[in-house]
DNA sequence: GCCGTTTTCGGCCCGACTGTTTTCAGTCG
């Protein structure tokens, strides 16, 4: 599949135009379709063998031309000879807070920098003071931003963003000044990673609000403090921004600050049309404000639903708002139990018992202990002896447990590089829930090894499908289309873990696994009670995927998971 | 470069903040 790369060269010309003071509206056709394909759940090759591409807003005649040129090709004639004109490095510059397209140009026309590097030193030589529209102040932000930069590295794991957002808010909402309080922008829309975390608040007392907030116990530095507005960077080392806004513009506010850009881009289009203007005070016909205290009466006066803020992507979500069509995600408490769990049998820190605890705490019905199979030795695997005597175990305590939760008999197997498991079928068929996994050989194509392990009748999910580590390892190459048809056919489940630096499936994984059929299941990898909130992290992304409810296995009762292991073993003839 | 229920040309979301300016450009969300 090569929409990733066909986005990233259109990114990059992107930058380059804008870099070179291209008509904006050219910049952005680029990077509009450069979110478009990276956004896509369908292979950009098949719409092309297809004749679809001209159906995808934002593609015309020339783009679709480019489109071809480099299915076809490999690469584009046009944007080979672009780059030539511009230094490569110096578009690492755009990624420094407060430095934009307009300033990389200056600065490389006018001190010839060409990477953060030159700039920290021209910095030190006072150089940039000459330039005009520099002051000292303008000279120690940009300092700053570098720092900034190089500390965070750039993007937060969503599971950091929602951590440290969830401690606040709960802090704050117990605030007397406190009336309204939401997270929202990226984590609100639990993309996967975040820049920066922003929440919004507002009560009675202004000012009030944003001293509790600074405040607050865990900050560590205020960076700005104003009287409706501060930014702080709490002890992660993490910048959260708070903004307090009227109550009549709460809803207004919300919607705006949650995004997506590109969706809201579109809203304000339709706005036009309709002859209103939208911005976040509030939905305004001339001068008289219509709507803004919730966002669902932004949307009502509209004529639309309130698409949830995980699908605000502008991928459809708008036109299924107005035609009243939109998803019944997933629910965040329609989740009945998590089937990937490690126990101190294998590698995990928490005890079978310490499990049940959180899980009845959580309202579950049945969790999954999921240990690790022998091979995998640096991970305490078991041998088999070792698992029958952890099911026996697991037996004995489901009856001191009376049927309060039920505690299934599982197992994280590994899938071995010829695609065989680590444990032979006399052993599987003992299991309640077989999960196989890739721990190994992480360059090699893995397609047919996943899909031999879809092909026995004893695995009921694939666990980290990918095995890809958000911002440390790409996935492994792999024909996901073929694994999502493979699932499908056999009965099989491909997990989304929620773990927070796995997120695998990921969203736009999701989208194609549900559209072809696919039963997802939504499960933690946990290998301590501590981390079993993370379950959100996962339905998030399923939801950002346009998951449905009835397409996760485990937001059905104990009697239809069971019934899902069994049809697949009937299927296959062994049972 | 895209797009069309006023248009095949002339628009393309909107407001705030900042730093450097005597009226505005650049950046951000």
């Amino acid at each position: 599949m090569k929409n990733k790369e066909l986005a990233q060269i259109f990114e990059k010309w992107a930058d380059i135009l804008e870099f070179m003071g291209d008509n904006p509206y050219h910049v952005r056709a680029y990077r509009n379709a450069a979110r478009l394909i990276n956004d896509l759940s369908e292979d950009i090759e098949v719409l092309a063998r297809e004749g679809k591409l001209s159906q995808l807003p934002g593609i015309g005649q020339r783009l679709q031309a480019k489109i071809l040129e480099f299915l076809r090709t490999g690469k584009i004639e046009e944007f080979e000879k672009l780059k030539q004109q511009v230094p490569d490095t110096i578009f690492t510059l755009l990624d420094i807070p407060g430095v934009g397209p307009k300033t990389v140009k200056l600065l490389y026309e006018e001190l010839g920098i060409r990477s953060i590097e030159d700039l920290k030193r021209a910095i030190e030589r006072g150089e940039l003071l000459k330039l005009p529209g520099f002051g000292p102040k303008r000279v120690e932000k940009i300092k700053k931003g570098i720092e900034l930069l190089e500390k965070s590295g750039g993007r937060i794991l969503l599971g950091v963003a929602v951590f440290i957002a969830d401690r606040i808010v709960n802090h704050l909402k117990e605030h007397s000044a406190v009336e309204r309080i939401s997270v929202c922008g990226s984590t609100r829309r639990m993309k996967e990673t975040v820049g920066d975390i922003d929440i919004l608040a507002s009560g009675k007392n202004n000012l009030e609000i944003v001293e509790a907030f600074v405040n607050l116990p865990n900050v560590k530095e205020v960076l700005w403090k104003g009287p409706k507005k501060a930014t702080v960077i709490v002890e992660e080392g993490e910048q959260v921004d708070l903004r307090v806004i009227e109550p009549d513009s709460y809803g207004a506010a919300l919607q705006y600050f949650t995004g997506s850009k590109a969706h809201n881009i579109h809203l304000r289009t339709i706005c036009l049309k309709m002859g209103y203007k939208l911005n976040e005070y509030g939905l305004f016909k001339g001068d008289k404000r219509i709507a803004g205290r919730t966002e669902e009466e932004i949307y009502s006066a509209l004529g639309m639903d309130t698409p949830p803020p995980e699908i605000r992507e502008d991928t459809g979500e708008i036109e299924a708002a107005q035609e009243h069509r939109l998803p019944k995600l997933v629910g965040y408490n329609e989740i009945r139990g998590d089937l990937h769990l490690h126990s101190t049998w294998s590698d995990g820190a928490s005890t079978i018992e310490d499990y049940v605890k959180r899980a009845l705490e959580m309202g579950y019905s049945y969790i999954a202990i999921s240990d690790h199979s022998k091979s995998l030795r640096v991970a305490g695997g078991l041998t088999e002896e070792e698992l029958l005597k952890r099911n026996y175990e697991i037996d004995k305590l489901n009856e001191r447990l009376g049927g309060k939760i039920t505690v299934l008999k599982g197992a994280e197997v590994d899938i071995l590089p010829d695609g065989s498991l680590d444990y032979p079928d006399e052993i599987l068929v003992q299991l309640d829930f077989v999960i196989a996994a890739v721990h190994s050989r992480f360059n090699q194509d893995n397609t047919e090894r996943i899909l031999k392990a879809i092909n026995n009748p004893y695995v009921n999910a694939i666990a980290h499908p990918t095995g890809r580590i958000i911002g440390q390892r790409e996935g492994y190459p792999l024909d996901i289309e073929k694994v999502i048809k493979a699932a499908a056919e056999t009965g099989t489940a491909l997990e989304v873990n929620s773990y927070y630096n796995r997120l695998d499936l990921r969203d736009a994984h999701c989208r194609m696994a549900v559209k072809a059929g696919v039963t997802l299941v939504i499960n933690t990898d946990s290998h301590h009670t501590d981390h079993m909130w993370m379950m959100k992290l996962g339905v998030g992304t399923a939801r950002r995927g346009w998951v449905e409810g009835r397409s996760v296995l485990n937001t059905r009762p104990l009697s239809e998971l069971k019934a899902f292991v069994a049809a697949k073993r009937k299927k296959f003839g062994v049972l």
